[in-house]
Formats: structure tokens, C-alpha cells, sequence
DNA sequence: GCTTTATAGTATTGCGGCGATACCATAATA
DNA sequence: TATTATGGTATCGCCGCAATACTATAAAGC
């Protein structure tokens, strides 16, 4: 049974990461937790950059999610955008500050400076099997699955767009390669 | 460049456990690192079974960890044992009350059943990388390892007992197999 | 041996993440 | 038009966590 094994270096891996994090993040008045909101927002799609979205991705309430957001709002770090259609939801783009932070503290160096003790293969090996327990997790969970638009099994193209079939609608570009809430994984 | 996904799907991964972690814990009145608390002291050696040697594997400070184990005394789910030797040391020691408790919450149930959805290999095939990623992570820290204390480049057979060369004392059979906070890995 | 310094642990304070609850505004539905 | 559902906010309380200051024992230097 290495599964508990498996669980060990998974709690201690995040727990490091964590705890380096928020060494980080503490100069710039954050939490870890808001560099995680940040990176999250500059890969969501705009089906998916509102807070009710992004507490979804990381598991938490939508209050708590009301609250970081208005520090990073304070800090500058991003934006809210009326929607144009709906009046309760709101958009979140990141700043130009926004995105410059992100750069520079996310990874945390105690990752980057692994990263080059490790070898390309051993990161590449980790690659397949952890995608594949976090599909597990999501789904023992009952958590949506976030992934990218144009792997989704409703992504098609249409008049050489990609298209949402969903949602019923034209896509930009850009966003199929962000992530999207209303993934759905092609069938198994 | 697929660190940076490695980094997001640990990121990720860890976000589900540890909100299950939570989820999981609450109910006892608990929060994840209490767990964590009580798992590392299921695991640890006679010389790393003090506040300060759980603070140093969790990263978290000694204060923080006074606190965390009052809560768990409090809780008659740990038993704190004076040191024969240092009187400044205290031992602490899983009470049957806290092992049960560790049994059945932890990893948290949405763990267990992602176990099961997850084939045995790929487990098998993160193990290595994992741990290799972990002892980068660890080093790029600047932290001790913490490895099992018969895998230590000190440990020895000395009259047909399991000895440390480090402490220059002889071990319980049992020890060997424990986390040592003094473990140091072969040379690579 | 006595003084100094280092080490293990505790007490206290302050910040802030997080959940829970109640609440408000807009949208969808009947 | 009334009802219900949904996205977001405000407020409260709990508690993890760091920082600082402190105590007690142990180790090191004279």
C-alpha cells in the first residue's frame, strides 16, 4: 500500500511550497492565497474570471472570495468589470502591477530553485499521473474540473473560431487555451 | 516549459486535499495541521518527537507549535512526557484516543476514493519523482530531510542492533523505521 | 565553579484567512 | 406581478500563524 506514501510527499511537497509562499508573499502585504487567485484569473477564461469562479477553483466560499478580492482590489493588483448583459456579475482582469507581481513571485523561489535540481524527465514523468489524480480528486470531490476550453468535450470550431457548444457561442482565440469552469473532460 | 504545469496541478492537488482535510477535520473540532501534528507523531523517532522537531518538519514556528499542542492536549489526543535526561525537552507521544483518530481521518476520505479511481501503477510511477522533487524542494529550502532513519548515511548494524553513528547510540528495532529530524541521505 | 551563551518551550499580541449567516440586487421563472 | 434563484457583499467569530518577550535548563568559556 504506497498510496499513504504517495499522500506523505504530497503533504509535505505543498506544505514546503506553502510555507515558501508565503515567505513570498509577505513582503507585498499577501497571502499566499492571493497569488493563487492572481494566477488563477490570468489563465481564466471570461466565462470564469468572476469570484463565485474562482472560490469554485479553490475551494472556497464565496464570501471568504469577496473578501480577497477587495484586498487585492485595494492593492491595485485587479480590476472589476461590470458585465455587460448580467448586472450581478462582476469581472476580474488583472493589472499591469497585477500581472508584474504574479511574474516575479509565482512559482516561489524555492521552486524554481528546485526545478533545476530535478531532471526535465522526472518532471515530465510526474506529469500524466498527477494530472490524472487530480481528475480523481475532482471527482471524489463532486468539484467541476476547470480545464482548458479547447479541451473540452463541447470545443468545436466553427467558421474556423472555436466555438462553445455549451454555451452556444463564438469564441476568441485566446480563450480556448484558458481555463474554463464549465469544463467537461471528453469521455473517458 | 511544464514545470509551471507540475507546479499548478501540486498547487491544485494540494487545495483539494487540504479543503477535504478540513472538511474532514471540523467536526473533531480540529483544523488539517492538527492532523498533520498527529501523523508526523505516528512516525517520528525518540529523537524527533518534540514541538520543535514537529515545527521544523511542518515549517511552522515553535510558538505556533506550543499552541497546536496544547489544543491536542487538551484534547487527550496527545500525552506530553518529560525527557529523563534534558530537562528542557518534552516528548510527545500519541495517546490510543489520537491514534484512532488519526486512523480514521486521515488522509481524508475524498483521498481514499480517489485512490481507488487511480491505477496502482500510476501511484507507483509518482512515488520516485515525488520524492526526488521533495528533497529538491527541501534542499532549495535549506531544511533538514527527515528520512526514515534507516535509510540515514549514519545508520549502521552494531551487535546485531540498529546503531546511529550520528548520536553514537544504540536504537530499538522499532526506531529504524521512524522519521529522524537528524536524518541525512546518502551522497548522491 | 561561576558567568555567559545557547537551546526547548511558553505566554501574549496582532494580523488576517476562512466559514457561517444574514443580507442586497438583479435575473429567471411561474 | 410575485416567487424563487443566483452573484455578490457585510458582519461576526474562530483560530492558525508570526513576532516578540520571557522562563528554565543545559552547555561553554573563563
Amino acid at each position: 500500500m504506497n498510496s499513504k506514501r504517495v499522500f506523505d510527499l504530497l503533504e509535505r511537497i505543498s506544505a514546503l511550497v506553502r510555507n515558501d509562499a508565503r515567505r513570498q508573499a509577505m513582503p507585498h502585504e499577501l497571502q499566499p492565497v492571493h497569488l493563487q487567485v492572481l494566477d488563477y484569473l490570468s489563465r481564466a477564461n471570461r466565462f470564469s474570471d468572476m469570484p463565485q469562479a474562482v472560490g469554485e477553483y479553490l475551494g472556497l466560499t464565496k464570501g471568504n472570495m469577496s473578501q480577497r478580492i477587495n484586498v487585492l482590489e485595494r492593492l491595485a493588483l485587479i480590476r472589476k468589470v461590470a458585465d455587460a448583459s448580467d448586472g450581478r456579475v462582476v469581472h476580474l482582469a488583472l493589472t499591469a502591477t497585477g500581472k508584474r507581481l504574479l511574474n516575479t513571485a509565482h512559482p516561489p523561489p524555492s521552486w524554481r530553485d528546485a526545478e533545476s535540481l530535478v531532471s526535465a524527465k522526472q518532471l515530465r514523468d510526474l506529469e500524466e499521473p498527477l494530472a490524472e489524480l487530480m481528475h480523481a480528486l475532482v471527482a471524489a470531490n463532486g468539484f467541476k474540473t476547470f480545464g482548458q476550453c479547447k479541451t473540452c468535450r463541447f470545443h468545436r470550431q466553427q467558421n474556423r473560431q472555436p466555438f462553445c457548444g455549451l454555451l452556444q457561442v463564438e469564441l476568441d482565440p485566446d480563450q480556448a487555451d484558458r481555463i474554463c469552469r464549465e469544463h467537461q473532460p471528453l469521455a473517458a
